[in-house]
RNA sequence: GGGGGCGUAGCUCAAUUGGUUAGAGUACCGGACUGUCGAUCCGGUGGUUGCGGGUUCGAGUCCCGUCGCCCUCGCCA
């Protein structure tokens, strides 16, 4: 090794020690007669002292350091002299004093230098990625990344969980996401999908009898992004036999304990809290709930029917809903222009408008459509939203799924500005029984909410027959801050059930034995009653370091238009590799 | 596909209502300096204001188009 020690470990132990660091140059203070260098690795950063006696020719080299040169050092650990120690620095009681100089590797100047202040834009970042992983920020979180994918690791391998890779080079799904397609060049005409999930693999896995499969398996969907949603992620992916819903809760339960502790020496008190999801509608408007703060949703459908305000009859006489909420004690802080935005955001997730009040002394309401309500009804609705002066009520009157998306918005946009929860923490909850199928908007037939193979519960089975906008699954997402975590389902392991569902989704027994013909053929060999769940590992690591954005989660990346900045990846391929290909690009 | 924000020196930003030669900090270059740690002090280099067009006596500023980055709706079984 080119070094003794690291430059985050030297202390007041090793002082008279003969040490040799090297690292990047952080910064260099050049006083004349002598000069400071703060060497800098990913264990931290030593001061190193080029010091007025080491030696004119030793300071001459030393003056030739900039920012970023990569170089070796070797000298004695030293006490630095009373008064002038670097409390900021763990590093910071002793220093080195050079005797030796290597510069292993110059560096041009920086375009963003990773000891400053200051976070470049995000683009630069992106472009020189190698400086930006430099930066302490980074390095921090990629390690506890590091940490969090060791303890789910070593967490799973202690309940008796194998970790099993499954292949990258699948066949395509029309259900889901877009997929990303690979061309065959064997196979002209035909192409692999990169998997969106592990998921039909891992059943196959519990049909085999691995009843405990793990993967940190890499996922590709070809769709728009977010800041929390790459077109390539990693999931936590694993699959468990004879089990019920609680059984895999209770697995994932025992790990968010375990990451609390390991990673934020925080205790999770047990089991998480379970909601269904019909009730985060209603009281939150919205599957992945945040729970941090109140602000839940109250109906007041009934009084809307009752008042005089048009917007709130009609909606009422049309069978819609009218449901608001209340931000205490908020009046003061939204001005009528800042009503108004409030009014633009709802708009923006649908609402025709938002209907708002300022509680004042009496308590009374107070707002241009505060007159219109009609006899009485000022006060019940002072009442049912439990006000008092100084609190702001809003109102969305539409269908269920307007309000719910409308006022999820509102409140989330309050819980921020209003910063009704303390920046740190974590709160974890599962919600369950979703329903097994939604409305497609375009076809008007049923889409999976999940998956295919997602089981009903045993008490709904006839509501497949019956009504199965009303049939709940065993389904459960996890759910940290109102972001969805992950998500799993017990699976269809009875081949008469999965052929019920195909039917309902529109999937006729030719379509199904072409898609999943292996999967449904596998079922029939000995299939155990099986599930399972996936945690999307970059919004986990994204929510226990505090981060508000997956990208700074990643080590590379891709843009919102899915490029890379710093490969300029996508590029153009040669015209032979397309002819090998067998594929033209029309554009 | 829709809505919004941003783009000025290598970097982070400023520039009044459209008005003189586009400034500051930092980095970089040169000099000074005995202990600094965001070192300090003196001096200097550095600009196609993303790109293209338009309006105007005059555009960093207004308009149109375009490119890039970000947020978001749709989308994401």
């Amino acid at each position: 090794m080119i070094r003794t020690h690291t430059c985050g470990e030297l202390r007041p132990e090793h002082v008279g020690q003969t040490v040799t660091l090297a690292g990047w140059v952080d910064s260099y203070r050049d006083h004349g007669r002598g000069l400071f260098v703060d060497l800098r690795d990913r264990y931290g950063k030593t001061q190193i002292v080029f010091a007025p006696d080491a030696g004119e020719e030793l300071l001459q080299q030393a003056r030739t350091l900039r920012a970023e040169f990569v170089v070796a050092v070797t000298g004695s650990v030293a006490l630095r002299p009373a008064g002038t120690a670097n409390l900021k620095l763990p590093t910071g009681e002793v220093e080195l004093r050079a005797r030796s100089l290597r510069l292993l590797n110059p560096s041009l100047t920086p375009p963003l230098q990773p000891g400053a202040k200051e976070v470049p834009g995000e683009d630069l970042r992106l472009k020189y990625r190698y400086l930006d992983l430099r930066r302490p920020e980074m390095q921090r979180t990629l390690m506890l990344r590091h940490r969090i994918i060791k303890t789910m690791r070593d967490y799973f391998d202690e309940h008796g969980f194998i970790e099993i890779e499954t292949p990258m080079l699948g066949r395509s799904t029309p259900e889901g996401a877009r997929d990303y397609l690979v061309p065959s060049r064997i196979h002209p005409g035909k192409f692999y999908a990169l998997p969106q999930s592990p998921q039909l693999y891992k059943q196959i896995l519990m049909v085999a009898g691995y009843d405990r499969y793990v993967q940190v398996a890499r996922c590709f969907r070809d769709e728009d992004l977010r800041a929390d949603r790459q077109p390539e992620f990693t999931q936590l992916d694993l699959e468990m036999s004879f089990v019920e819903a609680d059984d895999v809760m209770n697995m994932i339960d025992g790990l968010m304990a375990r990451l609390s502790q390991a990673i934020l020496n925080r205790p999770l008190q047990l089991p998480l809290p379970r909601m269904t999801y019909d009730e985060a509608m209603e009281r939150f408007g919205h599957d992945a709930p945040d729970l941090r703060f109140g602000l839940e949703l109250v109906d007041i459908t009934d009084l809307a029917a009752a008042s005089e305000l048009r917007v709130f009859r009609e909606a009422a006489a049309a069978g819609q809903r009218v449901r608001g909420l209340n931000a205490p004690q908020a009046a003061a802080s939204y001005s009528r222009k800042g009503l108004d935005e409030l009014a633009e955001t709802a708009r923006s997730f649908g609402a025709k408008g938002l209907v708002w009040f300022r509680v004042e002394a009496g308590p009374t309401l107070a707002s241009p459509s505060a007159k219109n309500l009609g006899p009485g009804i000022a006060a019940r609705l002072i009442e049912r939203m439990q006000a008092q002066p100084g609190d702001l009520l809003l109102f969305v009157a539409d269908t269920f799924e307007v309000t719910c998306k409308a006022l999820h918005g509102l409140r989330k946009l309050l819980g921020e500005t209003l910063k009704l929860y303390e920046p740190g923490h974590l709160h974890c909850s599962w919600v369950v029984e979703f329903p097994m199928f939604a409305r497609d908007e375009e076809t008007g037939g049923w889409t999976a909410m999940h998956h295919p193979f997602t089981s009903p519960r045993p008490q709904d089975l006839e509501l497949l027959a019956s009504d199965p906008g009303r049939c709940r699954a065993q389904a459960y997402d996890l759910v940290i801050n109102g972001y969805e975590a992950g998500g799993g389902t017990i699976r269809i392991h009875d081949s008469s059930i999965q052929q019920q569902v195909f039917g309902l989704l529109g999937i006729d027994a030719q379509q199904a034995r072409q898609r999943f013909g292996f999967l449904l053929d596998a079922l029939q060999y000995g299939a155990p009653p099986h599930g399972g769940i996936a945690l999307g590992i970059d919004r986990v690591v994204m929510l226990f370091a505090g981060l508000d954005n997956i990208r700074d989660c990643i080590a590379f990346p891709k843009t919102q238009r899915a490029t890379d900045l710093m490969t300029e990846a996508p590029g153009e391929v040669e015209p032979r590799q397309l002819q090998e290909l067998h594929v033209r690009v029309v554009t």
